[in-house]
DNA sequence: TACGAAGTGAGATGTTGTCTCAATTATACG
DNA sequence: CGTATAATTGAGACAACATCTCACTTCGTA
């Protein structure tokens, strides 16, 4: 699914960052649960195995995870926001403006085009995110009836 | 640059639902303001032209327009979630991770794509955004210097 | 023009994210 | 293998962002 735990590890001591329990925790909580997950499940899940970890240290390993590449935020279509490992091959999402069901897809139209802006914009690219909003079949006939 | 004002304003009573003016206001906002914004900018924007419209009718307008397609969220790479009317053709974003800058580019790599979409998963697609993360030329220089 | 449903404003409430600072800990080095 | 030290942490205050409720207003229809 996307790099091994132990390589992300590796990454963050290559980067000078310490390899702290928050930052382990946080990385194996993403690995291990949904494919994306809310601030508060993280905090939740990673509290639950690790209790003495704080919340904010939750966050700032969010913040610096997400500045490493491995780890994506996505607001899904609507104003909250999910976090999830950076996947280590192309990974699109179909989100359902109504009811927010997501299907993702496998298939990848951009890898030429990221190639380009590295030589175009001097951009350092880590990956990227594609989200495509609509209708998933069920919303079509009863649109405004979204579960939240 | 995207669907012109009265057009959406049809969209809407289309849909069946009201033009009022807080509706009216957020769009106008979004019209003329960045390419994209955050809820406080909208809000004071929207307060600023009509200061009797309510803040929660802001967000009612954002969520309804977002659901119609008109407007599209984006966590921007980072747990700041920033609104903007959905661009009449292709649009991705290049954002840095560590200042957020971003550029913005006009040419698309999906449109065969989503065609496909359409018949395979009965999606009916609104519209699609692309964000692809990594360090702008800036920024490989000094990681960690991110102004917020 | 009057009616009814849809939408609104205000502010309480809930959620999410950031900050500060003394205490702790991961790594480099002797 | 200890020790120095700079990065990182935990707690909880704080700030920003988003949602909800409910009495009142307004849009669109007939």
């Amino acid at each position: 699914m996307s790099a091994s735990l132990h390589a992300i590890f590796k990454r963050i001591r290559a980067e000078g960052y310490k390899l702290t329990r928050p930052r382990r925790v946080v990385i194996e909580v993403l690995a291990g649960g949904e494919t994306h997950m809310g601030a508060s499940e993280i905090v939740a899940a990673v509290r639950q195995k690790a209790p003495d970890v704080g919340r904010a240290s939750v966050y700032r390993a969010l913040e610096l995870l997400t500045r490493l590449g491995v780890v994506q935020v996505s607001a899904m279509g609507r104003a909250t926001t999910v976090y999830m490992l950076t996947p280590a091959c192309c990974h699109h999402h179909l989100v359902c403006v109504e009811c927010r069901r997501t299907v993702e897809l496998n298939e990848c139209a951009l890898r030429d085009l990221e190639k380009s802006l590295a030589s175009r914009f001097g951009f350092q690219v880590q990956g990227h995110l594609v989200e495509i909003y609509g209708r998933c079949e069920a919303c079509q006939d009863n649109p405004g009836s979204a579960p939240l």
